[in-house]
DNA sequence: CCGTAATCCTGGGCGC
DNA sequence: TGCGCCCAGGATTACG
């Protein structure tokens, strides 16, 4: 699922394939996905439009266009973008493509989304202000304020892992490089947050920072599902070291990795770690 | 205000 | 081989 790496490597792919392009005609096919706005007005808004930059803020893609309009994109688990031959489309009728962008010249960019958890918002050049979706979200590990964290923690008892995933105290990391910036950091998941030191913080925020930015370098984590721009794989994933490693041996002192569910709750997220390395008590 | 659970949804894997 | 079940999980909403 793509996690701040993972999106960061499909809008590196994107620009390579879109700036500069115009958007001749836009096809919505699945209302949902406009978020903030009718089938006819998500579809108007694209027409004639020319893509001058792509970039994300942590798993956010925001399209900025030539008239200073802006798109905020979020994949979710399973959105996808492919470039597509316009010719194909009647042809081979692809299952789970939500949005056509037709740009001429037999090409069409493609949102496809086999789960249908992704959304558009569109926002009208008019609309300086950031969505608030985007503003009330945190700084990247690298950025992060580790004096103003640690205050935050003290008022919580929420677990470490759960901290690590919320966007609004750092920003990008998802299900797996939570995992993995765990594990780097011999800590243990459920630990409650306010338990940790400023120090610990510290080394949590540089590990997160490191592992994402290696992902990145090697085009992200492919596992379950994510591809980036019309379907390349990453190779991150062979570099993980607990991430889908449960009930194989740990790769730093041999014990047997496990998974549970976050917190232990029955809803929780799938959690993943060395209770040798990590600490468990 | 805070924490937690439910919600959205389909494909893949597994046991029987 | 096929059926049913469970799992994957980011962000938002609802609720106590």
């Amino acid at each position: 699922m793509p996690e701040y790496p993972e999106v960061t490597v499909v809008c590196q792919s994107l620009s390579k394939l879109l700036l500069g392009k115009k958007i001749n005609n836009c096809e919505l096919l699945s209302e949902k996905f406009a978020k903030n706005s009718s089938v006819k007005d998500f579809e108007e808004f694209f027409n004639n439009k020319t893509f001058k930059k792509i970039n994300n803020t942590g798993k956010f893609i925001e399209f900025i266009f030539d008239d200073k309009s802006r798109a905020i994109v979020h994949l979710r688990m399973e959105g996808k973008f492919f470039i597509r031959k316009t010719s194909d489309l009647e042809k081979y009728r692809f299952k789970h493509d939500h949005i056509y962008f037709h740009l001429g010249n037999d090409e069409t960019l493609a949102y496809n989304d086999s789960r249908g958890f992704g959304s558009f918002e569109t926002i009208s050049k008019e609309n300086k202000l950031s969505v608030k979706e985007i503003k009330n979200l945190a700084n990247l590990p690298k950025d992060v304020d580790i004096d103003y964290l640690y205050k935050k923690l003290q008022n919580t008892t929420r677990s470490i892992k759960t901290i690590l995933l919320d966007q609004k105290l750092v920003l990008g990391i998802g299900n797996i490089y939570a995992d993995e910036t765990l594990f780097a950091s011999k800590i243990f998941p459920m630990e409650k947050a306010k338990n940790l030191s400023k120090a610990q913080l510290k080394t949590l925020m540089d590990n997160a920072q490191r592992i994402m930015d290696e992902s990145i370098k090697l085009g992200g984590s492919t596992v379950h599902s994510y591809q980036s721009v019309n379907g390349i794989d990453g190779k991150f994933q062979q570099r993980l070291k607990v991430y889908g490693r449960a009930k194989l041996n740990c790769l730093e002192c041999g014990s047997f990795v496990k998974k549970v569910k976050l917190d232990f709750k029955q809803n929780g997220r799938g959690t993943s770690y060395c209770p040798n390395c990590q600490n468990e008590k």
